[in-house]
DNA sequence: TTATACAAACAGAGTGTTCGGTTTGTAAGT
DNA sequence: ACTTACAAACCGAACACTCTGTTTGTATAA
């Protein structure tokens, strides 16, 4: 007995006959099954760590069968970096969108704070921690996932010094600001993990921006 | 890592050397079995991470037998409970000897990183992450862990504000550059998980500390 | 257009292995 | 004697991965 047919959607009864078969090309049909798996891959990752991720559990979550799941990545490693590449890629876009505000540009250490927050009280910090974890006593997940984390981390560095330039700040101001300001957010993401309270840790964001601009007072303003 | 031996070890100190006999007690056999299992357990923890942290591994790591091992902790949760426990008493032990140094009286900001620094660039921190990032999806096993945490953040919050009360801090100075700089160090500490460059988080923390002696001229000096 | 040939996408039962935990039995301490 | 400490064989479940076969898309030739 096949577990929850997906089949029992009657059709409607043709006002469009052309939409009978979507007839995808195959190039489709692998780019979303691939996608979903990863979509699924992270799913499962939050929802059960990665303790909880099986296979078994990603292909049935994609709404797939274990056989096709191996079909497009051959080992449970492949998926998993496939979605830690995934994970970052979201991050990184999360960056750009964010620095390329109004806000951000007028005052950009609350913008990168606030990228930062976007990114680490969010899903992609966590999924990153469960994968990292993992690669930590993992050489070779570890040097499979090392270049996708080195991308989003230059690739976040180099965009947010250009803002902080802008806006007046020196190439030391602007690289201690950053790399304070991460490092703050990363270890409340973290406590975050057991002790769930973002208000707290807001308060303390506050004191910091002030104590950062306080500590630079910029020449110029964009 | 747990290589320097933290335990009471009894070899035998008899009168005589004749060691025919050791005849422990069962109080001291069920002791020393146990530690030797938790410390097993946080050696398998560091070596192999949770994935690969398996009883029989433990239990061979320990070297004893599985039935042994089930003896003495019924589960693998249990286990793993008693290992975290373990794991924090040690931070507090860490945080105490360091708190009464006069070093640290003198200069309770330096004191309070170097504290953070020894538990956080350490084992305990890693082998604490091990075990949360599993009690993040496992409600049973975070109810169990958080009691030991939340006693560890409470000893070692009254422990430093009591220093930095005496170096005349203020109550809300202390608690703003506490809250910071234990986040700012435990950011630096989980980045370290896969940048090791122990150097460069160094010379942050030093702008990070003149910062806020800057920031907090103190009155009074002990 | 239609028939044929092949490749890629997919399904699902089956494989050996390893896990946490149990059972059974023996030695040591009280 | 009786309880505790330990050993080792054992068990069902779950795991990543494989194997066999089916469906679907695509290229080619009539």
């Amino acid at each position: 007995m096949p577990p929850t047919r997906p089949e029992t959607m009657s059709p409607p009864p043709e006002t469009a006959p052309a939409r009978a078969r979507p007839r995808r090309t195959q190039a489709n049909r692998s780019r979303d099954a691939r996608e979903r798996l990863l979509a699924a891959t992270i799913e499962v990752l939050m929802r059960s760590g990665y303790n909880g991720l099986t296979t078994k559990e990603v292909a049935r979550c994609a709404g797939m069968s274990n056989g096709a799941l191996m079909h497009h990545y051959a080992t449970k490693a492949e998926l998993v970096v496939g979605a830690t590449a995934e994970i970052y890629e979201e991050s990184i876009r999360r960056g750009q969108r964010e620095a390329h505000t109004p806000e951000a540009i007028e005052r950009p250490i609350e913008g990168f704070i606030k990228d930062c927050w976007s990114v680490y009280f969010d899903w992609p910090f966590i999924a990153a921690i469960e994968v990292i974890m993992v690669a930590r006593t993992d050489p070779d997940l570890m040097n499979k996932i090392l270049p996708v984390m080195e991308r989003y981390r230059s690739s976040t560095n180099t965009l947010w010094l250009e803002v902080f330039e802008k806006a007046g700040f020196s190439g030391e101001q602007a690289r201690l600001a950053l790399n304070l300001s991460l490092n703050l957010v990363r270890g409340m993401a973290l406590n975050n993990l057991w002790q769930h309270d973002a208000a707290h840790y807001e308060r303390y964001i506050q004191d910091w921006v002030r104590m950062v601009y306080q500590q630079f007072p910029r020449s110029g303003a964009a």
